[in-house]
DNA sequence: TAACACCTGTAA
DNA sequence: TTACAGGTGTTA
């Protein structure tokens, strides 16, 4: 479930639930999703110690602890967090069990790519795809001032510059086409191509696609959340994900499905040029 | 920039 | 059986 609307919904639902929760044991289902130590330095490390908040940055999320190191996760493609009071039915998958004094924290993940890192609290993560990341793609930073340069400087595809997270943090491949088709703008199209005006216009609609998002708690599909409170409803507001086939909601020409750069990419034919 | 790798689950 | 899935790092 992984792009900034839903990372961010995760986000506030855990920070409200364990911040000021202290770590008793940490139960490691699956050594290998720590990526830079091992499973006893971590517990060594954070149990004892209170998280303060959890944050977010790009698709990235910060377990900030009262210690000198706090806990970084990528959930990727399945990972997932799940607070239990206790009581509720048992939940597959769990890969990482933090036990509070109050309640579990599971990081749950289905496909088993997601990361987790000990990072120190204060200063770079020394984390390369963390330390690097761009702007978000919906904070006052990403403007048309900072993408046209950016865009006039390669010949990218804009559906490829638009991933990459080191020029905007938390599009992934929904959003991208969801922005895309606001804008106008084939997922194709070479960014040194794209003039001024249409950069702006990408601007404006890479804002309102996040937003949009947010407000409708993320997208869901394929129920791969389970659990408590982390479902989204934006999976009905969708204008091209999807939607391969059916008529485009602007003009009727029929929705196009293609692959590019590895990445399912819906498109309209006729709205986006 | 494309292919592949990392994984598991589901749908065609 | 095969293709595909909300991601990203490495390699040809």
């Amino acid at each position: 479930m992984p792009e900034l609307p839903e990372v961010e919904t995760i986000r506030a639902y855990i920070d409200e639930k364990v911040s000021g929760r202290r770590i008793d044991d940490i139960r490691v289902c699956l050594p290998r999703l720590i990526k830079n130590s091992s499973a006893g330095d971590m517990k060594k490390t954070l149990i004892g110690r209170t998280i303060t908040a959890c944050s977010r940055r790009g698709k990235y999320l910060l377990l900030h602890t009262d210690g000198p190191y706090s806990l970084l996760i990528h959930l990727r493609m399945t990972g997932s967090l799940i607070y239990d009071a206790g009581g509720g039915e048992e939940i597959r998958a769990q890969r990482i069990v933090f036990l509070l004094d109050t309640g579990k924290l599971i990081y749950r993940d289905i496909r088993t790519l997601g990361c987790l890192w000990l990072v120190p609290s204060a200063g770079l993560t020394h984390i390369k795809g963390y330390d690097t990341l761009g702007p978000d793609g919906n904070s006052p930073e990403f403007t048309t001032a900072y993408v046209y340069p950016r865009l006039k400087g390669t010949h990218r595809r804009i559906k490829s510059f638009l991933l990459d997270q080191t020029q905007v943090a938390g599009l992934g491949n929904i959003y991208v086409d969801e922005a895309l088709f606001r804008a106008g703008i084939r997922p194709s199209r070479r960014c040194n191509h794209i003039s001024r005006v249409t950069a702006g216009r990408l601007c404006d609609a890479v804002h309102a696609v996040l937003a949009e998002g947010l407000a409708h708690g993320g997208t869901t599909i394929r129920n791969f959340v389970g659990g408590s409170g982390r479902e989204g409803n934006n999976q009905d507001y969708l204008r091209v994900y999807g939607r391969e086939g059916q008529p485009c909601l602007v003009c009727g020409t029929e929705i196009r499905y293609v692959k590019q750069a590895g990445r399912g990419t819906h498109y309209c034919p006729h709205c986006q040029t």
